[in-house]
RNA sequence: CGGGGCGUAGCAUAAUGGUAGUGUGCUUGAUUUGGGAUCAAGUGGCCCGGGUUCGAUUCCCGGCGCCCCGACCA
């Protein structure tokens, strides 16, 4: 991607009415822009990221057998009734909105019931499960107070798995596989030492559930880590402590932190409230054992950010980074400089390695701040004075460090 | 949902009952090019509706929007 032709700017100043690192940081690095309290738009800079985030979490769906669909976001009030989640009383956080006739509809905020409803006409038999399908989604929910930037938003995109199983002890030994996905998950995403598994409330669910967990200081969620066995209790389960094993009689440590996932193990709550059954090698009706499993990849997004960022910016992990070379020519109109950045620019789009080229004409300072705060992970600066001795300089966005090495020997060095 | 605060140019801010100033951005030119460089000339603004007033960006009422603290968060 050619820098001058990003309709993207970095800004000086951070918005007034945004007060999170996250939201600070993405939108004067132009990764998102706000389009009302807790509603964010991806730009190109953030998509890029956002897939990636995306791309992670879908090949560790697909590993343990999950199937990509896409659901819709208008659901049916029947379906929802039929599990009594339409009642306001019980979930207070719908968008609903009416049919040009009179119907009420309503906004997805979750996909338990369509989708278990959907399943009815693939679940028959025994030999149809188990099944696990997913999506990546936009999700709606009417917050009381939308804040903390890509934190806590009403439109917000989810990872949602739906685990369909036989019976209760497959369910649960799904529910361990998913656990252990997920785990890999926040490895990859860079976030694996500061993310705990938590023992939190199942909410309406059941009685308890699994989240996943990132420590940092602007969490919205107080967890007490056992270090020993690096899992946590949140908070809203404290007075549970002494009944469950794992916790009974340790020593605990709080840390404010915020939940990148969660997962559920639903029982037969949604299937047998839709009437989703199946029959069995006796030819015996059975109930279907459900299981869910969110992650958010905007809040990953932003919780990456509040996590890795410095004073100058942000520092995104190689894994997650919209480009891995950002490739900064300094004084761009000399025309040795801008033949030599482009070219090793040409050489990495020719062997498919994704960098940003800053042809702009602007002093060394302002390209190496617009750098420091975008964040990707290796600067290659190509200048009069790296020329002169013939190497160019990369340095580490996260440690600082720089390297020269011979421009000839560059590509080369930058492929292993 | 309770409490508090705010709304002035693309962004950040100042002053003011008599139509608004600064920084930054953007445009043009010149000099620059290893940490947001210098100079010059431009560009561009009072959230909406009503009231008070000779006159409202300013005061009052209402609306809309935004932020913070708390509650909530399936």
């Amino acid at each position: 991607m050619i820098q001058s032709r990003l309709f993207t700017k970095t800004r000086k100043e951070a918005p007034k009415d945004e007060v999170s690192k996250n939201a600070e940081l993405l939108i004067r690095g132009g990764f998102i822009s706000k389009e009302m309290a807790g509603v964010y738009n991806y730009l190109p800079l953030g998509l890029r990221t956002l897939n990636k985030i995306n791309k992670i979490i879908r090949e560790e769906m697909d590993a343990i057998g999950g199937q990509e669909i896409h659901m819709s976001v208008l659901q049916e009030k029947g379906i929802w009734q039929k599990s009594k989640r339409w009642d306001k009383t019980i979930v207070d956080n719908w968008f609903k909105s009416k049919l040009k006739n009179g119907t009420e509809v309503g906004l997805g905020f979750t996909h338990e019931e369509p989708l278990a409803n959907l399943m009815k006409n693939h679940i028959s038999s025994y030999r149809d499960l188990p099944i696990f399908p997913y999506q990546i989604q936009v999700k709606f929910r009417n917050e009381t107070r939308a804040k903390s930037g890509l934190m806590r938003g009403r439109e917000f995109l989810m990872k949602d798995m739906y685990s369909f199983c036989k019976t209760e002890d497959e369910q649960h030994k799904f529910y361990e596989k998913a656990k252990k996905a997920y785990g890999k998950i926040f490895q990859r995403l860079g976030l694996g030492d500061i993310t705990y598994l938590t023992f939190a409330s199942g909410g309406s669910f059941s009685k308890f559930s699994h989240e996943f967990q990132t420590i940092t200081p602007n969490g919205e969620d107080t967890i007490y880590i056992e270090e020993n066995k690096r899992i946590a209790l949140n908070k809203e389960i404290l007075k549970e402590k002494e009944n469950i094993e794992d916790f009974k009689e340790k020593k605990l440590v709080p840390q404010k932190a915020v939940e990148v996932g969660n997962i559920f193990n639903l029982g037969t709550k949604f299937s047998e409230s839709q009437g989703l059954y199946y029959l069995d090698e006796k030819g015996k009706k059975q109930k279907v054992w459900m299981g869910s499993y969110g992650i958010g990849p905007g809040r990953v997004m932003g919780t990456i950010v509040e996590v890795f960022a410095d004073k100058s910016g942000i520092v995104w992990p190689e894994a997650v980074a919209p480009f891995k070379f950002h490739i900064v020519a300094l004084d761009a109109a000399n025309k040795n400089v801008r033949m030599e950045a482009e070219e090793i620019y040409k050489k990495m789009l020719g062997s498919g390695i994704e960098s940003l080229y800053d042809d702009r004409e602007a002093p060394a300072g302002e390209k190496f701040a617009d750098s420091d705060l975008i964040g990707i992970p290796y600067r290659i600066v190509v200048s009069e004075k790296n020329l002169a001795d013939g190497t160019l300089e990369i340095k580490n966005r996260k440690t600082g460090e720089v390297k020269k090495v011979a421009k000839e020997k560059i590509l080369n060095s930058l492929l292993q």
